[in-house]
DNA sequence: AAATAAGTTTAGGCACGTCTAAAAATATTG
DNA sequence: CAATATTTTTAGACGTGCCTAAACTTATTT
């Protein structure tokens, strides 16, 4: 049976497998903000569903169903995040919550329609790939952390790596948003620090660790 | 705590409170396709949230905050079925479902978002008015049945009395949708069954059952 | 390799919303 | 107005998803 919240397991086990080759109990428990003891007992009920394969002490795995519902729960949340963005015209930095509840609702009809309607978009607000029906995302975005920007370069923000709400909303504070185009001018060797300019001459400086999670391309090097 | 089933119950004790004086534990039962012994005990609840005023044995009766709380979900239920419809080209007859779940997501800021987006509709596709952010609606409609109009008369379909997925699917069998213009041809004494022309001059002929679950703004009377 | 630490699982409970069966209250009928 | 029928409520139970505390397994130290 497919609940909201075995929804939100699979997805969380589909991110983690992106990153760790083992999928651990507390890295679940962590992001999912539950305890150990209930992720257990949780995987049990998807390993009875078919959806993941769990051995005891070892970790979680994906079948090819679950990560086939996985897929599809994060293309509705990507696509409807570009909905709550492009079409009521909401920030970034909060439209995660709402998505997080739209993603549950309705089938692959409902999607590919919202789709359709949103122009196929192959990236969210965050520069995230939308999988499309089938479960693929195009990956060549040739993104870089703009970090490894050098002075001199124009950069064209296009993502983030870190989608949380404390660093999406520090970077509406300093004025950074999705699209922005903005000149490297000097990095300071101390700290790695970054001073950015604005469209309108405005100079400010960006931490290394900012830099880092914000996802550029590269538009010259002058 | 505002969860997904006690907002499903505020909104059938509203739409019940329209119909009959009292609001019966049956009636709610049968509207929210559960069992009596449930509707008591939700009821319990709701009556604990100041929500109801439930005198056992006697029936319900929505409080001003509860009221408040069903009219903001009709509103949302209402909205979305204009999306799903205007935006993401459903036909009336399926976007009931979808809403059913859609209502229950997000507050104020994302209804008036959604709200302004679709452009302050007044009507949702079965022709119900939608409740302004105030929980108010306009009601001069000056709709009438169907089964009201003389032959000779043009109609303008603008809605339904029954939003029952039969129904709007036997409309759509029939060839009937929301914004049609057909002209009353001649009413059958025997059974008031009237027959309609189409605006490619095809004829067809519709039940005093069917007409009834109609409204229509007239347009002329020759 | 034995002791300790860290991670995982089981056991037992809890709130929500539902159910069935039985008891209580209200309505209807003869 | 008493007997029957209908409606509502209580009592006890269940599945979902969560919790804490205790037991158990695996990993790390010494």
């Amino acid at each position: 049976m497919q609940t909201i919240s075995r929804e939100n397991y699979l997805k969380a086990i589909l991110k983690l497998e992106g990153r760790a080759d083992i999928v651990s109990n507390q890295a679940l428990a962590d992001k999912l903000e539950t305890k150990p003891a209930s992720v257990t007992s949780m995987l049990h009920k998807l390993a009875d569903e078919g959806w993941v394969k769990h051995e005891a002490y070892k970790g979680v795995q994906l079948t090819d169903e679950g990560k086939g519902i996985a897929l599809a729960t994060l293309r509705k949340h990507r696509l409807w995040e570009v909905f709550l963005v492009e079409k009521l015209n909401f920030g970034w930095d909060v439209v995660h919550q709402w998505a997080e509840e739209l993603e549950h609702i309705g089938g692959e009809e409902l999607t590919n329609r919202l789709d359709a309607f949103l122009g196929h978009p192959a990236f969210d607000p965050h520069g995230d790939p939308i999988p499309n029906a089938l479960g693929k995302w195009k990956d060549g975005r040739n993104l870089v952390q703009a970090s490894q920007a050098e002075p001199g370069s124009v950069i064209l923000i296009k993502g983030v790596l870190n989608s949380g709400e404390e660093f999406l909303q520090h970077l509406n504070t300093m004025h950074i948003q999705l699209g922005l185009q903005l000149i490297v001018v000097q990095r300071y060797e101390f700290d790695d620090g970054l001073v950015l300019e604005w469209p309108d001459g405005r100079q400010a400086t960006i931490s290394h660790e900012t830099a880092q999670n914000l996802l550029v391309e590269m538009k010259q090097n002058s």
